[in-house]
DNA sequence: GATGATATAGATCTTTTGGTCTATAATGTT
DNA sequence: AACATTATAGACCAAAAGATCTATATCATC
C-alpha cells in the first residue's frame, strides 16, 4: 500500500485560536497526505463543516470557551458518521484527558507537541488505532487508578470475604434482578410464571442469604457487589 | 545521573514457567542494571519474597493457575511497599489488561515482545511512569471506551432533559439519602428528629417529583442519575 | 433408597409501606 | 396582605412486604 497512491485523509480542524488553526492547516497541507477540509473556531460551525463534508478525522480543541470540547466529541458521535475525533488541548490536565477519552476521543495530543508527532498521531486515529502519547499515557493512568483506589482497597478487604451473592441459587439470582428493577411480588411472579408465594419464598431466602431484612437493602447489595457489573459511573 | 554509578535496580519475577523465568533472569542480568533477587513460581512464594527483598519491580505473570495474577496485584499493593508491579502475559487480552491497569499495575507487556521493549518497560516503571505498549494502549482504551458507551450514549440523549432530582427540597435529599441507605421510616425519623408521618409525607413528596411508586424505584433512579455521582463499578 | 438441595406453594400473622386528605407554622415573594 | 413553598404532623385505610411454618415434587448424588 503506497502512500502515493492513496486518497488523501479529510481532516476538518476546530479550534477558537485562529492562528493556531491556521498554522495546523500549512502543516498538515505541506505533508502532502492530508487534506483540509474544512476550519472552524467553535464546536457549532464544526458540526455543520463534519455534517457537510464528512471528514475522516477531526482536529478538535478541547479549551474553548461556551459549548466546550468534550461537548463537542459527544456531538460528533451522536452524528454517527464515523469521525474520529482527535482531542488537541493546551494543557496535560489529566481529569480532561481522562473524561476526553471516556467519551469515545480517539486520541489526545498537546499542541506542545513537534509537529511530527501531530502527524503519526492522526495517521495512527486514520488507522483505527487509538493514540496517547506516552506521558499522557501515564497521566491518564495514574488518574484513571486514583479514581478506582477506593474501590480496589475495598475489594482488597472484601476479597477473602466470600460475596454472600455467591450463595444464590439461579432462581434467587432471577428473583434478585428482577428486584432491581423495582418489581413487587406479584409482578416477579408474573414475569416468571410462578405464585405469589413462591415469590416471597425465594426473597425471604434471598434475605437471609445476603443478610438484610429487606428489598431495599439487598438491591444495595447487589449493586454494591458486583451484582450488575460492568457498571460504571464516572461524572463527565 | 550517569548510569554506572547507580544503584542497580531489585527486580523480582513471578511467573508459573520456569524457562520462561530463567529466561528473564538471564536477560536482566546480563543488562547489567538489574539485580534480580528472587524468582517464585506462584503468588503465594512471590508475596513472602517480596516482603524479604523488597523488590523495587515485581515482574507479575498474569495467567497462572490457582491465585492468578490480578489476585497477585492486589496483595502485592497491599503490602504497601511501594513495589511497583509490571504485568506479563502471553495473551493482549483487553479484559485483563483492563483489569489489571485499574487495580494498579505499573505496565502491561506481553512476552512476545522483543526484549528491549521488556527492559524498556521496567526502566520505565522504575522512573515512576506508567508503560503500556502502543498496541496494548489501543486495545485497552477500545475496551475502556466500550465500556462506558451506554452511559455515554445515555448521557447525550438525557443531557437536556431535565434530572428530576433537582426538583427534590433540600430535606427531601435528606430524605432520599437515607433510603438509599435502606432505612425504615422509623430509622430516617430518628436519624432527623423528626415524626414518622412526616418522614412518610416526605417521601411521598419523593416518589411524587421522581415519578415513581416505591422505595427501591426511587433508590434505583437516585442511583442512576448521579445522586451518588463519581460512583465506580467495574468488576475486577 | 436415603439424603440434600432446589423450586414450588399454601396458611397465617405482624409490620411496613404507600395513598389521600387535612392542618399548622415558618419563610419568602409579589 | 395575599400567596407559594417548605417542613412539620395527624388520621385512616388498603396494599405490599416480611417472618414463620409446613408441605410437595424434582433431581442429583451417594
Amino acid at each position: 500500500m503506497r502512500r502515493e497512491f492513496k486518497k488523501k485523509s479529510r481532516i476538518l480542524l476546530i479550534d477558537d485560536n485562529y492562528e493556531h488553526l491556521s498554522g495546523i492547516r500549512e502543516l498538515l497541507n505541506l505533508e502532502g497526505t492530508f487534506d483540509v477540509v474544512g476550519i472552524a473556531t467553535n464546536v457549532t460551525m464544526g458540526l455543520n463543516l463534519i455534517k457537510k463534508y464528512q471528514p475522516d478525522v477531526v482536529l478538535l480543541d478541547m479549551n474553548m470557551p461556551e459549548r466546550d470540547g468534550l461537548q463537542g466529541i459527544l456531538e460528533i458521535n451522536k452524528l454517527e458518521l464515523g469521525t474520529k475525533v482527535l482531542a488537541l488541548s493546551g494543557y496535560d490536565d489529566a481529569d480532561l484527558i481522562f473524561r476526553a477519552m471516556k467519551i469515545g476521543a480517539k486520541g489526545y495530543v498537546l499542541k506542545t507537541m513537534a509537529s511530527a508527532q501531530l502527524i503519526y498521531a492522526i495517521e495512527e486515529v486514520l488507522n483505527g488505532k487509538i493514540y496517547l502519547p506516552n506521558a499522557l499515557t501515564s497521566r491518564f493512568f495514574e488518574y484513571f487508578q486514583k479514581s478506582f483506589q477506593e474501590e480496589n482497597s475495598k475489594q482488597e478487604n472484601s476479597m477473602d470475604e466470600e460475596n454472600l451473592l455467591n450463595e444464590l441459587t439461579q432462581r434467587e439470582e432471577e428473583v434478585l434482578e428482577l428486584l432491581t428493577q423495582g418489581i413487587t411480588y406479584k409482578g416477579v411472579a408474573n414475569k416468571l410464571f410462578i405464585s405469589e408465594t413462591t415469590v416471597k419464598t425465594h426473597v425471604n431466602n434471598i434475605f437471609q442469604k445476603l443478610q438484610v431484612n429487606d428489598r431495599t437493602q439487598a438491591v444495595l447489595y447487589a449493586i454494591n457487589n458486583g451484582f450488575l457489573t460492568k457498571r460504571v459511573k464516572i461524572a463527565v
